[in-house]
RNA sequence: GGGGGGAUACCAAAGCGGUCAAAUGGGGCAGACUGUAAAUCUGUUGACUUAUGUCUUCGCAGGUUCGAAUCCUGCUCCCCCCA
């Protein structure tokens, strides 16, 4: 058995971790399970710390089981507003369980001796009443216990629901109902879940005198104390219709240098030595950025596919690189309708064309490329305007002439301001 | 209740009768440099058929004047001091 324990630990992917796991899991092929929120249909890269844990457990001889929290997730949402909500409810549960569960099979192998699986904690709660609850669960664990939790007494002065108060126990007794029922020996979890997960390992013991585990990650942080993860679009979404996989690719690109030495641990699965390695050769050379270039590459290629990453890598060498008029005018259609994705678009109707220049990037497109005439000229005189990488330095361009592929213009106001228009 | 000060463009702040579309700084945008970084330097920063032209803009509404951001009257809001 390969030590998971040791993997993560040079990973810096242990925060917390109970006594003797490490011995355990290296003694014992377990299975070891991590909740989910199905309350969105996609993943995003906060979650990616977390099937990381599961595809080092996985690649180390145990077998990983992800829950979706169909019944936590009723629960944690109550903010429903009509009245057909619950069947709703369940059938976008479903939905977003099953894009999920896809997003997994990229990372794990749901196939062989220690083949993934994903289990709904609704099939066990579907037909738990309160009561039964209560006296098989409740019972066990004290309010006192509860109370003493961090997650409960940093919101005792604000305020807690008793929703949110058992939400320890309901979790805690999917724990257990894993252990009994599928063998399940270990739970993990960001750090702010290690209160839930220990309930889970106590009503194991009450119960049934059973031993279990409990592993946590750290919470990844950036090193400027920005939030990891955020960008000025939102989240960064494992689904390529919610982040294109550009965008996605340009995520890991644009990590600072710091950052980037410490996630491609978190991130990637490459060895320790291949990672000092890559360290090594970026900082004998650090504006070939090294670092960011192997982890985006290999993240998007999991998360994506080699040629959606060899799109992203195109569509970024157009916008960033040293790309020249010719090569424009060489680019494939695929790359081409990859740049919709990747800067922001602008439609124009086909008979729009017959306007002169001027308006045609003012009038005809709302004002949303220059605000007006003047702006536009302006940005001519300091020659900051391009349209399909050639420099624009008069007034008299004629745009129809120059659409590629009959419909696509890349307009360029400076060297990162782009949009792409496109003629329908 | 009494006394004083203020309201200017994205923000801060000068201007106190014509030369004011309005100094200066910050921010924004662009150029050079560069690693799709940081710093620095340069240009630009109300609109319009780019014109030593017109229009809109200096809290709001009126007025004086050939001419007002600038003077007068009223109003609204802010700040400070004394009770």
């Amino acid at each position: 058995m390969k030590n998971f324990v040791e993997e993560l630990k040079w990973r810096g992917l242990i925060h917390d971790i109970t006594p003797s796991t490490e011995e355990f899991l290296l003694n014992n092929s377990s299975s070891g399970y991590i909740g989910f929120d199905p309350t969105a249909d996609s993943l995003h890269i906060g979650n990616l710390v977390q099937i990381m844990t599961l595809v080092h457990f996985q690649k180390c001889g145990h077998k990983p089981i992800i829950l979706i929290g169909g019944a936590t997730g009723m629960i944690g949402d109550p903010s429903g507003k009509s009245k057909e909500r619950k069947f709703l409810d369940e059938k976008k549960l479903i939905d977003n369980q099953n894009k999920i569960r896809s997003q997994f099979e990229k990372f794990l192998d749901f196939s062989g001796n220690n083949s993934a699986s994903v289990v709904n904690n609704k099939t066990w709660f579907e037909n738990f009443n309160l009561l039964e609850f209560l006296r098989n669960v409740g019972k066990h664990i004290s309010v006192n216990y509860m109370m003493a939790k961090d997650s409960v007494k940093n919101r005792l002065e604000t305020g807690i629901s008793f929703t949110e108060f058992t939400y320890q126990l309901i979790q805690g007794y999917d724990f257990y109902w894993l252990w009994k029922n599928k063998d399940v020996k270990i739970q993990f979890g960001g750090s702010d879940q290690w209160g839930n997960i220990l309930t889970g390992n106590e009503l194991i013991r009450r119960l049934e005198g059973g031993e279990s585990y409990a592993l946590t990650t750290p919470l990844i942080t950036k090193s400027d104390g920005g939030k990891f993860g955020k960008t000025e679009d939102g989240n960064v979404w494992l689904d390529e219709n919610k982040t294109s996989p550009y965008k996605f690719y340009q995520f890991w690109i644009n990590v600072s240098d710091e950052d980037a030495k410490v996630f491609i641990k978190i991130f990637t699965q490459k060895s320790n030595n291949e990672i000092k390695k890559l360290i090594v050769n970026h900082d004998k050379e650090p504006h070939l950025r090294i670092i960011q270039n192997a982890l985006a590459e290999e993240i998007t290629e999991i998360v994506h596919d080699k040629e959606k990453l060899n799109i992203a890598k195109s569509t970024s060498s157009v916008l960033f690189g040293k790309f020249l008029k010719e090569d424009f005018d060489n680019l494939e259609e695929k790359v081409m309708e990859s740049l919709s994705t990747a800067v922001p678009c602008v439609t124009i109707k086909r008979d729009n064309l017959l306007n002169d220049f001027k308006t045609i990037l003012t009038e005809s497109t709302n004002f949303e490329i220059f605000k007006s005439k003047s702006e536009l000229v302006r940005m001519i005189k300091n020659n900051g305007l391009s349209i399909n990488k050639d420099k624009i330095n008069n007034e008299d361009y004629i745009i129809s002439d120059n659409l590629k592929f009959n419909k696509y213009l890349l307009l360029q106001k400076g060297k990162k301001n782009y949009t792409f228009i496109i003629v329908e």
